[in-house]
DNA sequence: CTGTTAGCGCGTTCAT
DNA sequence: ATGAACGCGCTAACAG
């Protein structure tokens, strides 16, 4: 069915042999050889399979692992690590998750069946240590992005959850705001756990005690949880009169909730996360947040893993802390009365 | 280095052959047979080489090439093709070209040579013809979704733009615009043209010329292009009261450029647009929009690929025309004075 | 029920 | 400068 190098090799009237040479841009061939050769593979639209290529050597892919590539974020992630592979001749496979950890288990099994030669993954969370254990075993290289799993030497590629949280409150205390709280996410993933600790510290940097009750949890995957959670926490005695939402999700969730139950923003409620929405804010600009380079965290990614394919590597592992931004818009204000 | 299907059958103490056929859960091996394969795929963590598998038969492999990853819509719909692909037991292999045809090309070309069963191809434009002609020539199964490509027959997935325009400007009709301009992109993407085509029918069926100077070229892929051709089209004599943006981006710049120039949305401008912001319309209800169900063209894309590589179907070619959504919020209203 | 043979398409020896 | 032979890991086809 598809045409192999042994027909360019018979079309070309040279051996399948040297028809490999000219296609690896290998030197001892000679020039009429090599003209006759590539005539053969244009004529025939000869494309070589990457399978048996890739059986002996290199399979020039990589595995993306990500929980939603439907979050601006993660699709921007995306964006900077399949652009950084292609510039490098590799090519990615793309996993979701979904937050699923069965999900990234298999993907995992999957990405190693394709004989990757490495993987970028952004954990479902702390648990996906046995996930991340394979990779080790198989000696295949990775880089893991956003989120960090315990117990795990890899290369690293991280924004400042502490920095960044310390940063927000620190915006909101400015205002005059001293009832703050936070909408998180499970505490088993490590981004939330720092940008909670973030949280606690500029508070009580700041002599606030750290309410517990103000901690609410919601979930990017479970919407429904988003906004009960909020729902609940603005409907409360005494409410906050600031939300440090944890990711955009949560933020949206947040706003959600304060619109349904007629609590505006910023008048009666300031709201700032982590994570810029980027069409929305070129649309209205509203949201302050703390926003994270995105594409960035990919391409510097993809570069690390790609150092680590040409070996050009000595360090066992590296890690790269991304600054976030803080960028005042109008979802935060001074409190009411 | 890797273990082999060899080495698990030396463990087990049956031949390769044997291995094969309990993984890939071939009736006829004894059941103590089964049970110690089993144990030794477990114990050296036996994972098969697909690449090997592929070369003889199929790679449980489909490619997905999009113009921009970033983009939500091409994001979403992402998401539903690797989701209804994961279901099938089929991995994807992402492919971005950025609105570029030489890099459609080349990925067209890879994604041959990794043999992958299929191509679902959001093309760049109508010159992406070349690249899927190399498709059929190579007869692999492909669906194009979001745009057609001239003379090419193939299944689709498409919204139906021209409904989709003629709703949202009998909306700004209704609402008693009467100068109403659209912010398109170049004219070589049917799906440009098809929304151009349902203003323009709108617009006469309500006995409104149609004027070419109302019609004003932007870019997704040049973002100063499309603020630049807003400023220019809000800052002429006579300005229109309302424009249609021929996607999300597109609506974006306009937002961009009339906030620029002082110009409220929707006091002095009424603006709506195809595909909705999710996250921002979740954030602030604002953008009147011609939503279009993005995951939905993925699954159903997906599906219509799986369904050719299962062999079941007959039809040489489908088409699938989703509609859209007219969702109306605020950034549309009468025309001032 | 299980093993042997052969070949998928390519690159890597080692010759010539 | 070019070619022949072998092997990568797996499975279909054919024994036994």
């Amino acid at each position: 069915m598809a045409v192999t190098i042994r027909d360019v090799a018979r079309r070309a009237g040279v051996s399948a042999m040297t028809v490999s040479r000219v296609l690896n841009g290998q030197p001892r061939v000679a020039e009429a050889t090599r003209r006759r050769v590539e005539a053969a593979v244009a004529e025939l639209g000869y494309v070589p399979n990457s399978l048996a290529r890739g059986l002996g050597g290199r399979t020039r892919t990589v595995g993306v692992i990500v929980p939603d590539i439907a979050n601006s974020f993660f699709a921007l992630l995306v964006q900077g690590l399949e652009e950084t592979a292609w510039r490098a001749g590799r090519h990615v496979i793309l996993c979701n998750t979904h937050g699923d950890l069965v999900r990234e288990r298999g993907h995992v099994e999957d990405l190693l069946s394709f004989r990757v030669e490495g993987v970028v993954i952004a954990p479902v969370s702390d648990r996906s240590s046995p996930e991340i254990a394979r990779l080790v075993r198989d000696g295949v290289p990775f880089v893991v992005v956003d989120r960090t799993v315990p117990g795990r030497q890899s290369d690293l590629v991280l924004g400042d959850g502490v920095a960044g949280a310390m940063q927000l409150v620190d915006h909101l205390l400015s205002l005059g705001h001293r009832r703050i709280a936070i909408v998180t996410e499970p505490a088993d993933v490590s981004t939330t756990r720092d940008r909670i600790a973030g949280y606690r510290h500029a508070l009580e940097a700041a002599g606030l005690p750290f309410e517990p009750a103000l901690v609410v949890e919601a979930s990017a995957i479970e919407p429904g949880k988003t906004r009960a959670a909020a729902l609940a926490l603005l409907s409360r005695a005494s409410p906050p009169t600031a939300v440090v939402a944890i990711n955009n999700v949560a933020a949206v969730g947040v706003a959600e909730a304060a619109r349904e139950l007629g609590v505006p923003i910023p008048e009666r409620l300031s709201l700032v996360c982590f994570d810029d929405l980027v069409e929305a804010s070129k649309l209205q600009p509203f949201l302050t947040v703390l926003a994270q380079p995105a594409e960035t965290f990919g391409t510097i990614a993809m570069q690390l893993l790609l150092d680590r394919l040409g070996g050009r590597v000595q360090e066992p592992s590296r890690t790269v802390i991304l600054p976030g931004e803080l960028v005042v818009r109008s979802s935060a204000a001074p409190p009411a009365g």
